[in-house]
DNA sequence: TAATCTAACTGGTAATGACCACATCAATGT
DNA sequence: ACATTGATGTGGTCATTACCAGTTAGATTA
């Protein structure tokens, strides 16, 4: 069942198990899995090892702990939907829906005041990459999403590659080894001017859903800041709080 | 440094100490703390001990490790606004304002269908209770909230406790013992009808911020279903994400 | 000089053994 | 009949030991 020489870690290997089988209803919502020291039999495995899948599992929301009782699987509508750090692909696609892109511009600009606040830019450097999209999702406007990135002029994005990789977050990780790892992220709503409402073909005045977002690389440099407008008739955000 | 009979475990003292060592700049951020060894021997306690400390940090957003390198303190932007859940009471005390309520209705009612399931209500249950307020940030209108409770006639909620507890999550957990642990939210916008423009205090047709939370007690079982209606022009909505 | 290797760090995974704190329930006492 | 107690199960904490896997820098080599 857990290979000890396997590629991935024994804690991972049972994690996948004991999440499979809840996905499969051998273990059912609100009932225990097995006691520790009964896992601990099952899959020869060490207690600490037992502990870190089901730490692991905790966290991604198929599990919780009661002191002296046992560890029980989550209801479903908790299992899903954790608030993850997505490329707006990623969104689509676990909407259900296939992404899509048009690139309206692309070019190194000045930063005004509040992109260099967000970007955390040096003093020295006075040109970032913006990338202007409308955003489709089963060929449908979505939303108008606007980027900014610290990137040195050779080492750049062309509109080629935005189109080819589909994902920017792709891209990043595949052409510049960044790593998307957090992000914080603001909610507001806002009014479709007219040129917005003509590309995200609405009414003007119609409300939006205006989302801007910081992201950071794995060594918590920022890596963007982007903005989107989404279309408020076609699109709710979603979040799982914790305590 | 750490008392090995305190109080609290030793792995939390351990967080505390290093959380105020980050909090009066004595590890500065993007520089490493010392390494799990040499903890080891400042504060006379295990690995075992030292890593989940530092755990527990990590998840808090104030530490990051780099495997082979060390560990390291997050920039500060990252230190807070953790995807909380959090009342709104709370959530008016973070942004810096006084909270306030005036309760305008409150009394048992027939759910409908998607409250029904909102609550995951059994087929037994017809009577729901329904609580709706104006909420207030330094007195002036934040939103129009409307939430429901599965409570028994015998164990209800009157206006005067209302009232006098401020934050239903306080009160909640003192007079029920249920503990907000886990909530699902979405976000979407949407337009003030004349009678909601009337209570928030701004023109009909104003845009507004609808949000819609179910919440889990430490039992994984439904505690309330909320819906706030946020005034677009006062609020924002804060978010971290992670992956 | 420049590429390579190696030793010494770092965190990551794992086993073992021990004891504590909380929950439950059956046996015991009143 | 009821309250109490204690055994036994659960997860929570902690120490010790060992080895693996990346990273880095200085020593070695070509």
């Amino acid at each position: 069942m857990i290979d000890p020489n396997g590629y991935l870690p024994r804690y991972y290997q049972l994690a996948n198990i004991l999440r499979e089988g809840i996905a499969e209803g051998k273990f059912a919502a609100l009932q225990p899995i097995p006691s520790e020291r009964e896992l601990e039999k099952i899959y020869r495995v060490s207690r600490p090892t037992i502990r870190q899948a089901i730490e692991l599992l905790i966290r991604q929301g198929y599990l919780y702990r009661e002191h002296g009782r046992g560890t029980y699987v989550s209801p479903q509508k908790l299992q899903k939907g954790i608030s993850e750090l997505t490329s707006f692909t990623e969104d689509m696609k676990q909407r259900g829906l296939v992404p899509g892109q048009k690139i309206l511009e692309i070019g190194y600009v000045r930063p005004s005041d509040k992109i260099r606040s967000r970007l955390e830019l040096p003093e020295t450097c006075d040109q970032v990459l913006r990338i202007e999209r409308l955003r489709l999702g089963d060929g449908i406007p979505m939303g108008l999403q606007t980027s900014y990135y610290i990137l040195p002029e050779d080492q750049t994005i062309t509109r080629e590659e935005l189109e080819e990789y589909g994902s920017t977050y792709k891209m990043l990780q595949e052409k510049f080894h960044l790593i998307p790892t957090e992000a914080d992220e603001t909610l507001e709503v806002a009014l479709a001017t007219p040129p917005e409402a003509d590309l995200l073909q609405i009414e003007p005045g119609s409300p939006l859903l205006l989302s801007e977002r910081t992201t950071y690389s794995q060594y918590r440099r920022v890596i963007e800041f982007v903005k989107i407008l989404y279309r408020g008739d076609r699109y709710r955000y979603f979040a799982k709080l914790t305590r």
